[in-house]
DNA sequence: GATTAATCGAGACGGTACGTCCAGTCTTGGA
DNA sequence: TCCAAGACTGGACGTACCGTCTCGATTAATC
């Protein structure tokens, strides 16, 4: 019988190893001895290394991002809520976590969904400009999925790239990505 | 004195054993052993995988995307230029390089760094862009840097996610990001 | 828990590997290998090739020397015994391993103590000479460890030097070192 | 043509390498180094290790042991000699570099040579018996070499087996060895 | 006294083995 | 019966030396 004590420890501990020490040097041992586990007992129920963080990120385990904000003005919601997130990408530490997810996304195609499916960031925008859309605020047609692609990709590639942040990057992402949409009389 | 033999032929092997088994599978010993080289010289010029992957990234030994054409009309050559791409990512054997890349870059900064400054992505689209503004195609305000990086941003979360293609994506994502600052009479 | 068969295996291994290759030659790589099992395993139990050496000595693996016959004549016992040796002495592969042992027992005190110990012919020796003791052949203030340095120091000392063999050296021998200690009434 | 200096700096950084590292530790590279050297120099001049201390034996670079002296008494003199050795060989470190030349002794023919015909204990000690049976103090009959190998044997094997010392020893071992050939009048 | 050939130092090269860490499997003993 | 603990084989790690090889720089002997 599948132990739920085992289980939560394990997830809990390749999170906070994966922050501590990130994709590379994550290693099952060290999983293992964090959760006071057998070995065995990882192999027991997941593949692989990729397989836990994908069900850590199910767990919520790993940390979150919050929702932007809904003020009933979208531009201003979106960069109040992406100026600080840009902000603190200069940040390489703040941003390891995100990096080594990154990584991870890109090693496993299982993690790689999970993030996707669990990402709050995604998810969450896609909230806000869904609820912009159904008030006017943006127009019918926009393709709402695209415009997180596009606000998002823009972001991890800034963290990839170890980008530094200017102030006035958000509004300018922002307008770059939302002017096309936004319902004529919504302004 | 350095031989240059063996430098080249340890930055090929990298490319090449990068791009068969991976990025977490690469191994020092296995670029020694295809590059007939002993592990030693590896190392006394190069202090980690990263390095040698940074590195074989500046000597384009790693594979190139090609260049939007130029036709004159810019979101024509955006869409001809983006929409095989996208089509590609659904192929996850030929996005695997592109994502050992991702994950390079997400684990070192060198990588990072020297993945944007080689990609000639980037440069190459950021060149059309420009062209198109010193022609009054776009807006002179157009921030250039960032529609680049919502365009490749939004592939990059593509790969990572491994979305599946659907015709009109490029065009949407295009339009999406290039409709606020297309120079109003240049349609 | 550990594990017998690989003990066996390793100083079973360790054993043939020195008397094969030698001292210096002896590489815990090829232990492993000769023995199939992984490098860890021998460094779990064993922090040197020394201590291999020791055990496999202690192990009664290494090749044995047979005792001096007990005829009733010490002399002719002790020369009996030691001619062939001396003979053999002229050998250089024969005394291979001899040398190989000396060599670890000079790098390492484990071994020399352990060789010491083991080894057969120290102690059959000394049982022999004590045999005569008791028997009255020896005198009784015979300094019996003494007489055995100086035999097999002797011995030693020739493999080392890679005398060549005279008949009459074991005679020679015998008599210069037991002459003194002959109980007067004995011959 | 052959540079002196560097014969002699190799020669001497060999010997002091060896008496401070070892055998097993002795290295080239670490020869070269200490007689500010390039490697191919040594490997010029010196197949191997063991060549260079087969030559730095033959250099006299190596320590020396005393001559026993002449008193006119030969029991004497040689518990006088052999005592304060074996008193010696119980510092582990005193006989360190004695052990490590039985070990290339042991490895190597050329250098078992060389160190039986440079070693000044064999030698003065031969002559010093040769020099009491010409005066008729030991019979004319006594086999010196036996003689010389049965003591210097023991020693050997006593520092091989780090042996701890006694008061007596020396004398026990003399008279073991010697009182069979005193000639009847000497004493 | 200049030229030329040998030898020098330095150190990179292809390799082998080192001793360590971790992967993933298997076995055991206690709860 | 299940699981922690941990030993097992195996393979890659990054390092130390091996013995060989090119390099220029420096001598030493010849011309």
């Amino acid at each position: 019988m599948r132990s739920e004590a085992a289980r939560v420890a394990i997830l809990q501990a390749t999170a906070s190893q994966l922050a501590a020490r990130g994709w590379d040097q994550l290693t099952i041992e060290g999983i293992a001895a964090a959760a006071k586990v057998g070995k065995p007992t990882i192999y027991r129920w997941w593949p692989s290394k990729s397989a836990l963080i994908a069900d850590a990120l199910g767990e919520g385990v790993l940390p979150v991002m919050a929702a932007p904000a809904d003020s009933g003005d979208l531009r201003a919601d979106l960069i109040a809520w992406l100026d600080p997130t840009l902000r603190l990408a200069d940040d390489h530490d703040a941003t390891a976590l995100t990096r080594y997810l990154i990584a991870a996304a890109a090693e496993d195609a299982a993690v790689g969904e999970r993030l996707d499916a669990a990402n709050p960031a995604t998810r969450l925008l896609a909230e806000r400009l869904s609820q912009a859309q159904s008030r006017g605020e943006l127009a019918a047609s926009a393709p709402i999925e695209l415009i997180g692609d596009a606000i998002i990709g823009a972001f991890v590639l800034r963290v990839l790239r170890r980008a530094t942040y200017a102030p006035g990057d958000a509004a300018a992402l922002v307008d770059t990505v939302l002017a096309a949409h936004v319902a004529p009389g919504a302004r």
